[in-house]
DNA sequence: TTGTAGGCGTTATCAT
DNA sequence: ATGATAACGCCTACAA
């Protein structure tokens, strides 16, 4: 037992010498199960706050071998959803007790550092929201097989060393590919996202399979290279600009909603047209903006808030594989479509 | 010196015995400035890689008492704009070594556990994002006196013990005013946000004073309950639309875009009016949305780049008091105004 | 219920 | 340039 400090903190110590009992009885105090008196528990409690006494917990963290911090690596911060996903996010883990600490993966070159960084503090799970993060990425992150848990989340993966907790994609976009033909669209058009190298069958291409097994027609798509609206809405109008009236589709099925609104706008303010009477437009994952009586967007609404539950669930159980679970989500429909 | 550890990480004591030196040898090779010879760092770096040896960052924080890690408090996710300052802070940050914690303070009464949380974890700084930190929180936190910095950022503060790093809203909100003077509106509206205990002078605020001075006439104003496009839509169709045009504003003026934003969709969708031609809008903030085809803001953009950087020249300084700084951003015009 | 050793993996500081 | 000692503040496991 030693006196006050030179770091300035106020240590277990110190509240033990105030409180009269030993430095283990004031962790005691601090903690839920433990076996300590009431009477000792006040004495602790009152003798900490009067010295202003949190415990640390980077130590208790070396101690323990647990920290109860996680690292959510995230890029693609152009995509309005991420500011949705970060918010139930934060919101449950912290409910929960958890902390996180959010990197900025700059780029894909960035993947394999930030990585790292999430090992050198020895967090408890890795979380990868984003479009970087292939199946190359992911190999070589596991090649050094030194995350406690590697989680990959609202995003399908088939690797096997991570666990992925997402909605059911192909569940999700035959839902709104029915919608789309069961409304009588006959002439839809994919906008799709960037590429990856992901091995699983893409949105896009559950749609357009749907599609072309119903009506035998393969409807047109193309790709744009980031979840970002104003390109989105630079490449529908671009696309669509020099096309005879006959020949323009009726709906636009959109990857996600960052494209959708582009859609909208480029339909709207390039084209000259109107949503949904001349061309309708779908989206997914229900961004606030949906609602706004400007857009009044139709879309797929992931669970996120059930999908951040069951995240802790997974942090909070000794197993560390088997643990892959999809969500349905609903589709929202509203005027756009 | 022991060998393999039982937590399954590899440490510096492992690679010292596989290198053939000592732990310390092996820490200094992970050392920019380190005295150490080039052939002792090279064995040690192969070792290192060979074992899978990265430093823990827990150890290294708690025996040099700084961890190289900020917690950011942030609330209002439903702003836009928040996923932009996380996006510059995070990137800037990183880029100069820094990881940060990012905690949603999910209402006013959760401001002070988030607090106690963020001086559990040791960080060398704790940065205030948002509304609910007015000046009573801040007393409050102070009070217990245990925070190394903590800043508020985005935000102009007078509270003495902590240090603030915004835009100057004052002469922000002046160029704004004198831009709306100088193209002729006459009979401007401010839309202002939540109303907070912070003691300094609003954005609304001085704009009234600005335009009374100027014309003698108090201009007409309504706050929304929270940074919302949806509210202000709400709120803006209310509030207008049993007008007759005489009494019409013929410009909004908006404490920060999110409001600017359902100002236009109100405008055009519940009052169906034109912008600018009607109704003009002005905002604050510069969100990407500012951009989109559909909106064409006219807004005022914080230099954020220059305030995330001067905020780490803040966490590397050796001071704690007097690094309050104001920066000057800039009006971006477009259509809307 | 309460006290005690020993260890967690680093760094500061001093010694060689 | 390299090695060694003593913290840093807590937790696990066990003893009293």
């Amino acid at each position: 037992m030693k006196s006050s400090p030179s770091t300035g903190y106020v240590t277990a110590d110190d509240v033990a010498t105030a409180a009269g009992v030993s430095r283990w009885t004031v962790n005691r105090a601090f903690k839920k199960d433990a076996s300590i008196s009431a009477a000792a528990r006040a004495k602790v409690l009152l003798a900490a706050e009067t010295l202003g006494y949190v415990p640390d917990l980077r130590a208790a963290s070396l101690a323990s071998d647990h920290s109860n911090l996680v690292a959510i690596l995230i890029d693609d911060f152009a995509n309005p959803h991420k500011l949705v996903m970060l918010e139930r996010l934060t919101r449950v883990l912290r409910g929960r007790g958890w902390d996180m600490m959010l990197v900025n993966t700059l780029d894909r070159d960035d993947a394999e550092p930030a990585l790292m960084n999430a090992r050198r503090r020895r967090v408890d799970a890795t979380i990868l929201i984003g479009i970087q993060f292939d199946d190359e990425v992911l190999e070589a992150a596991h090649k050094a097989q030194h995350f406690k848990k590697l989680i990959i989340f609202a995003r399908s993966s088939e690797n096997k060393d991570t666990i992925s907790i997402s909605v059911d994609d192909r569940a999700a976009t035959l839902e709104i590919a029915e919608y789309v033909r069961d409304r009588g669209y006959k002439t839809p058009f994919y906008l799709a996202g960037p590429r990856t190298n992901s091995a699983h069958l893409s949105r896009k291409e559950t749609f357009l399979d749907f599609w072309a097994k119903e009506f035998g027609v393969t409807c047109d798509s193309v790709a744009v290279p980031a979840y970002d609206s104003i390109l989105a809405a630079d490449i529908i109008s671009e696309t669509l600009s020099n096309k005879p009236e006959n020949e323009r589709p009726d709906i636009i099925v959109c990857e996600n909603d960052a494209l959708a609104l582009g859609a909208i706008d480029a339909i709207r303010h390039r084209l000259g047209l109107r949503v949904p009477d001349d061309i309708a437009v779908i989206g997914f994952d229900d961004v606030p903006q949906c609602e706004s009586p400007n857009y009044r967007l139709t879309t797929y609404r992931q669970p996120l808030m059930d999908m951040a539950n069951y995240l802790v669930d997974v942090l909070e159980s000794a197993e560390n594989s088997q643990l892959d679970k999809t969500f349905i989500g609903r589709l929202v429909v509203r005027e756009s479509a």
